[in-house]
DNA sequence: TTCTGTGCAAATGATTTGCAGCCAG
DNA sequence: CTGGCTGCAAATCATTTGCACAGAA
């Protein structure tokens, strides 16, 4: 209880770098330093945009490198919600959780059962696996839409 | 019980292109019947082999725009996997599972756990959701690529 | 200094779309 | 017949990559 869990971002990112004997530049750290900011899941796009604002000679070609840079040094998770666009999430600063979406409206809330989770993982072991991660989405219609469809 | 709940794909198909003033092909009747017969997910590509087997005059143009169609039918749902290639796994037939995916070789077991099952729709009820479906992805390594890494 | 990283633009690869002929209704 | 469908190829769009210069170690 007493230690602190949260790795700064930035930390592991350093860490990341330096065991794979790349280097820390401006870039980088200002992206992920946006990234976990916003802390919110963005697209690449997103992440630009918002990258840009305060340094505008980044190109959009380092935005996507580093965000394959983060999700290997698992500092943030890839997703796809529509068909287009991949999504990223950041990883660390302990928030796992699964997706509540709306199929009418396309809300979508985050939501995590420690129960679930934890059959998740005896599923996964019954059948000889280690687990090591999921995603799980939940699909239905959100209270405002039921009433909207009334 | 006595009820005959499942419906067969191609009447879904037919009912829902009369209903939108659309016509039954042949390229659609046999996309959808290679889709089913498989009961697999897979993605445009694959599908497009399958069906060129049968008949190798169908364009890939042809699948793409299937496969939209049976997404906006419920006939299939859309998934991804990585990050580059969109899946369609069927959606009627009424074989529901969740996967279970080796993150070493790629291979994928159906499974299913009641509880879990249960867990999730309580889960989506107390958020104020109806809930309609979800998916499940578990990852881990599975028994053999675990021995294979010793 | 020495590589690795960056920005730019061109390349890629999955999916979509325009068009002229084809076919289900 | 007729408007929707198909096959083909060209067009898109997100993402990746090659290259020459720039900057961290």
């Amino acid at each position: 209880m007493a230690q602190k869990n949260k790795l700064n971002p930035e930390d592991v990112l350093t860490a990341y770098l330096a065991k794979k004997g790349m280097k820390l530049t401006n870039q980088r750290r200002l992206i992920v330093r946006e990234f976990y900011k916003a802390d919110e899941h963005m697209s690449a796009e997103e992440l630009y945009q918002l990258v840009r604002k305060v340094d505008p000679s980044i190109g959009q070609a380092t935005v996507y490198r580093a965000l394959n840079l983060m999700r290997d040094a698992k500092l943030a998770r890839e997703l796809r919600f529509g068909t287009d666009v991949t999504i990223f999430e950041p990883h660390a600063g302990g928030t796992h959780h699964d997706h509540l979406v709306c199929e009418e409206c396309g809300k979508t809330v985050p939501v995590l059962d420690e129960q679930i989770e934890a059959l998740q993982t005896k599923l996964a072991e019954i059948h000889g696996f280690k687990p090591t991660s999921h995603r799980m989405y939940l699909y239905g219609i959100c209270g405002e839409c039921q009433k909207a469809a009334e």
